[in-house]
DNA sequence: TTGTAATGTTGACGCCTGTTCAAGTTTACC
DNA sequence: GGTAAACTTGAACAGGCGTCAACATTACAA
């Protein structure tokens, strides 16, 4: 043969190139099987099935099905990131930037929800009383704890409790959103968001400032 | 042999009362078992063998693993109702209301948590993306919902949008409880208490009315 | 080109889980 | 004492996760 017919291998290592296609392949099929049995229900089997590659192989590239969803919540995180960022550069005070990052939030979640179906509907039917994180859930979550710290550091919001403040926003935000995706198909965002942020707002001017 | 020696069982049939205690005693080893590995990390056999029963005994008496933790709840339920029940007698006014019964959600949780090491540290070791709800939690919760939806059909609550405000409440109760528990050994019931009412209460003022 | 070490892949295997069921035991009643 | 119903037992089953010795591919040097 005059030429070699793996032609459409970029110059990089051959190696170095299925490696980087099989993790993605992986993390895409554990993305859609997390979303159609849940967590608990998808089996590593479940994924491999849905990629060229053999249990083992699995293994090879995660160490366990719980690294799977870490890495998928990180990928969700490396996401978000940067939409909450710029949202958080256009406010100017707190509470524009306390509506910004409700908004993004809110948005990101319903993005992903529809993207494909996120672990609602069936994870629950089969353990109603397990409250399954979908992993850019969980991931949104953190970053935006991290974003409303950081905010209070700042003197952007006023001194307060920092730690309870973020658990309320935080706990506002994701049963209202929750809420919200249960009213598909009739999702009103510009109402949700508004209902979290008033009540977040409100919420907050009327805290015992910290510190005396 | 003159006397029967089973004499301490009551005049009650013996099959009723061993059938009795042995769904107690299920029930206070899978309370024990949940608490220390968390709902996935228990076995049946661990709850088992806690008791002096064998596991074809757990069947007949909980036809599933599930059920149990499902009968846990609905004895959590038992308890903090009539506790919630008072405090809303007590009460006169929606605020009354609220504070009460996020106190006495607090409380609640707060004894549990006590009582036995509740789910939180090895729960989340294992499997630290996947947020297990104690029995209990999910039980109060769900009556929480109930009594201020009730709350607000009988015209204790401003109107707004019922289905989001028990949301936003009990997205802050749970995770500013969470939050406090987290807190030991310092831990002040009043000021997280004091916290989470202010917030909800500051919020629903700042809500827009419902239906024009 | 060809030999060789390193790296990647495979799937049958071991162990553990929830759940079932035929066989054995206990109770209730006559 | 005898018999039927109710209950208990634990080995067995199906199915899950994670491992590993054997096999395949790649990289590289001579």
């Amino acid at each position: 043969m005059a030429a070699d017919d793996a032609s459409a291998i970029l110059l990089a290592g051959k190696r170095e190139e299925t490696k980087r296609a099989n993790r993605q392949a992986i993390l895409d099929a554990a993305r859609q099987v997390f979303g159609e049995l849940g967590f608990e229900g998808a089996t590593v089997r479940d994924i491999i099935r849905r990629t060229p590659l053999s249990v083992g192989a699995f293994y090879n590239y995660y160490r366990s099905k719980d690294e799977v969803y870490e890495a998928l919540a990180a990928d969700g995180a490396r996401r978000f990131k940067p939409i909450l960022r710029a949202e958080y550069d256009k406010a100017t005070d707190f509470d524009g930037f306390l509506r910004a990052a409700i908004f993004a939030y809110f948005r990101f979640s319903l993005e992903e929800h529809e993207a494909w179906q996120v672990m609602r509907p069936s994870a629950e039917r089969s353990h109603p009383h397990i409250r399954v994180e979908g992993p850019e859930q969980k991931a949104v979550f953190d970053e935006v704890r991290a974003v409303i710290a950081d905010g209070m550091e700042r003197g952007l919001a006023p001194r307060v409790d920092a730690d309870y403040l973020a658990a309320a926003a935080i706990g506002v935000a994701r049963e209202v959103c929750d809420r919200m995706l249960l009213r598909r198909p009739d999702i009103d965002l510009e109402a949700a968001v508004d209902f979290a942020h008033r009540m977040i707002q409100g919420g907050v001017a009327a805290l015992p400032l910290v510190g005396d």
